[in-house]
DNA sequence: TATTGTTATACTCTATAACTATA
DNA sequence: TATAGTTATAGAGTATAACAATA
């Protein structure tokens, strides 16, 4: 009976993440960013002064081979810039360029536009009760590979 | 405010979907099973007596193109076989072998596996409450490419 | 002409393994 | 020896366009 219940569950949480991504990405096409390069930017945005490259990867849950890609294709668009880090010259500090702060805001708004297609209708109330239970469950059990 | 709700929503129910992908391909890996793969066979086991390619890729809210990629792996491995519809020799119907029949179990009892491991930790009341939610959130604006 | 499914092609995301350069 | 980042490679998922067979 739970069981029936928590496979529905997680048929439908599929359907609206995968519509979700989709109009994402529909809102940051027009930028020339792919919905992991929008999130990485604001990751590298709010750091500040330069983020290791390690550290974006732990920060978007992604390998650090993934975050090389996804710098990778910001660098080429020129949105931000890597300098080895003057600590550890093993490491690159990945900063913004101004093209990539003036993009920031852009791309914050695009990911907003995407949201409140997706969530708009739920009552305000719903909206928290949604976050609070999202929260938790990214709260607990953090490894995937173990039970 | 609202907006800000709605972004961080985005985030955290992303965050979630990730996971529960991730434990689902760890719990179809052992059958050599994809997640697409696992959920065209139980929409196929469910059409009983043969689903046509464009109704299946309608169930699965792909495109037909990647419709036949999913059941090309599945025909490799001998779960289902194609046949020409009799009444539209265009068209082909997909059925389970008696391969497929008996793995069709054990893939429901991984995604109810994965889905408990991820949801689990919730109470009853709350899985209701976040299942009505998310059915309610897939019913209106089926649309991602407009608005 | 329209539809069904396919081949061909491409891009995103993810992951593992091996390598380089530092530490 | 250990770590940071990279190159190399692979597989899953998605998508569009062009094509053949059929309606």
């Amino acid at each position: 009976m739970t069981d029936a219940t928590s496979a529905r569950l997680a048929d439908a949480f599929m359907h609206v993440a995968k519509r979700l991504r989709g109009r994402w990405m529909h809102q940051l096409a027009p930028l020339g960013l792919t919905p992991g390069q929008g999130r990485a930017l604001g990751v590298i945005a709010r750091a500040g002064d330069g983020i290791r490259m390690a550290d974006l990867a732990g920060r978007l849950d992604i390998v650090p081979r993934s975050a090389t890609s996804v710098v990778d294709g910001l660098e080429d668009q020129g949105l931000v810039l890597r300098r080895p880090d003057p600590g550890d010259r093993r490491s690159m500090l990945v900063t913004l360029t101004e093209a990539g702060r003036l993009l920031v805001s852009r791309i914050e708004q695009a990911q907003r536009g995407a949201a409140e297609e997706m969530f708009g209708t739920l009552e305000p109330a719903e909206r928290d009760q949604l976050l609070a239970v999202l929260l938790r469950l990214n709260a607990c059990g953090k490894h995937p590979g173990s039970i």
